[in-house]
DNA sequence: TCTGGGGTCCTTGCACAA
DNA sequence: TCTGTTGTGCAAGGACCC
């Protein structure tokens, strides 16, 4: 029996820049690009009238710069991402308890795991509803893939973007897929495609084609048959809920390469401290530490230490991630360093205890091989920073700001001891510019403001569906409820 | 043009134990 | 006792994803 098409993929459409352009009036209609500002800054997400200019994400900043120069540059703001997705995640929720989310703007849904759809008719309602709910709730759009696996649905809401909705009818999965890609396939990138390309395969067909063994033999056992099977057009992965992360890490990427080793040891043991804190605030520890660096010139290298028994004790991780970078020839510049631990555990009594041996033990031994390490976890600066440099951070490009007298605005840019604000709010008009001295009294950083002032109370959806203030959503069996 | 940050999974090679 | 096989844990790297 064919598997009804009620897998739902909703992929929210170019969602840091669409947030930001609801966030900021001014910006509706304009290119915008988010991502990072520095020199090595790369695209994160681009509007649509910024990808019509050619930028896209992952693209160097740089070069968006020189394809979009009047476009607006943001960095990201994830507590704004954040809180529109625990919006959007909140209404998936009421649809299914099988929700498995990807990142803060994707997820799979299984649409007849919560009883909203058994067939086509069904399953295409309830995403048009979904749709809805999210534009009516956040303010942005959605774009919705239905079909009988997770594969298709993804593939379906690739094509249903911007601000649609694609459903696969059953049956008609392997004449869909034949014409496309290798590259639509989940799990081949560039390096695989290159791989296919070269033994002759360009389209899904040309795999189902070659066969599993000859898959195997090009790619790998797991991976040859994953794509033999996918080419068919078959994929049994449940949506799958609860997630346990398997690893914990952080990484900075320099503007510019580090040549001075104390600098480096200093950038580490900060870099260890930071993953502490995340791992510390996810309750959990981890046995395994991992260093990585990223060399000038791009060469990548990672070293790791096992140890006796999970931790999360600072000084452990700390001086396990300096203990690796000995290890490490660092002539010629580092250009990035990580830190990360892997091997998560629930933390537990028995861990306290290997803790605290494995620290003693640690400290022993860091005291006959080398010299005790700074207690400062601050960075060490090669130089101080210019006034430039401070300005833009205390004043980052798209962050919120308040003014005692003009009120809520954000920074369109600041330099030369001055900061420029824009004071408009969501859903309101454009607002007018003000520039004031970067050291303003009157001027505040402030948290973002919700992008739908006032949105329709969702509270008893599915249930019964509220009436919508776009016009009526085809409310089978669904009462009318603001 | 010059390549972020946070992850996951797979493969390979090695050491070691049964 | 020695040798071959197999399984497992670990380390390192690569590919991929958003």
């Amino acid at each position: 029996m064919r598997p009804a098409p009620t897998i739902l993929h909703l992929d929210m459409d170019a969602f840091y820049a669409s947030a930001e352009q609801a966030a900021k009036p001014s910006l509706r209609g304009k290119a915008v690009v988010v991502g990072g500002l520095g020199p090595r800054g790369v695209v994160a997400t681009a509007s649509y009238e910024a990808r019509v200019l050619g930028v896209h994400s992952a693209m160097p900043t740089a070069q968006a710069r020189r394809l979009a120069p009047n476009a607006a540059y943001l960095v990201p703001r994830f507590s704004l991402y954040r809180s529109v997705s625990e919006q959007v995640m909140e209404l998936l929720g009421r649809l299914s308890p099988l929700v498995e989310p990807l990142s803060l703007d994707e997820a799979f849904v299984d649409l007849e795991a919560g009883g909203v759809a058994d067939g086509t008719v069904s399953a295409r309602r309830t995403g048009e509803r979904l749709r809805t709910a999210i534009r009516e709730v956040t303010g942005l759009s959605g774009s919705v893939g239905l079909a009988g696996s997770k594969m298709l649905a993804k593939i379906a809401s690739e094509q249903a973007k911007p601000d649609g909705l694609v459903l696969i009818e059953p049956g008609t999965e392997r004449e869909l897929l034949a014409p496309m890609s290798v590259r639509t396939l989940p799990g081949v990138g560039p390096a695989t495609g290159d791989h296919l390309r070269r033994a002759g395969m360009t389209t899904v067909h040309d795999l189902a084609e070659a066969g599993e063994a000859e898959l195997v033999r090009l790619v790998g056992k797991a991976h040859g048959h994953g794509l033999y099977r996918m080419a068919l057009g078959l994929d049994d992965r449940p949506v799958v809920a609860e997630r346990d992360a398997k690893s914990v890490s952080v990484e900075d990427t320099f503007d510019v390469d580090l040549h001075d080793r104390v600098r480096v040891r200093a950038e580490v043991e900060r870099l260890a401290v930071r993953c502490v804190e995340r791992l510390r605030s996810a309750d959990r520890s981890g046995r395994t530490v991992v260093l990585k660096v990223r060399r000038y010139d791009f060469s990548t290298l990672t070293r790791s230490e096992t140890l006796r028994g999970p931790t999360d004790d600072p000084t452990v991780v700390r001086e396990a991630a300096a203990r690796l970078l000995e290890a490490v020839d660092t002539t010629g510049g580092v250009r990035l360093l990580g830190v990360g631990v892997t091997g998560l555990a629930d933390f537990t009594q028995e861990d306290l205890f290997a803790q605290a041996a494995d620290a003693r033990e640690l400290a022993a031994r860091a005291e006959v091989s080398e010299k005790p390490v700074a207690e400062d976890s601050k960075p060490v600066e090669d130089e101080p920073e210019s006034a430039e440099q401070l300005a833009a951070r205390r004043w980052p490009a798209g962050h919120d700001v308040r003014h005692t007298v003009h009120g809520h605005g954000w920074v369109q840019g600041s330099g030369v001891g001055r900061v420029t604000v824009r004071f408009e709010e969501p859903g309101g008009p454009v607002g007018r510019v003000v520039t004031f001295r970067v050291d303003d009294p009157e001027l505040s950083p402030a948290d973002p403001l919700p992008l739908v002032r006032d949105p329709v109370d969702y509270s008893s959806w599915p249930a019964s569906l509220p009436k919508s203030r776009s016009g009526p959503v085809s409310a089978a069996g669904g009462e009318s409820r603001p």
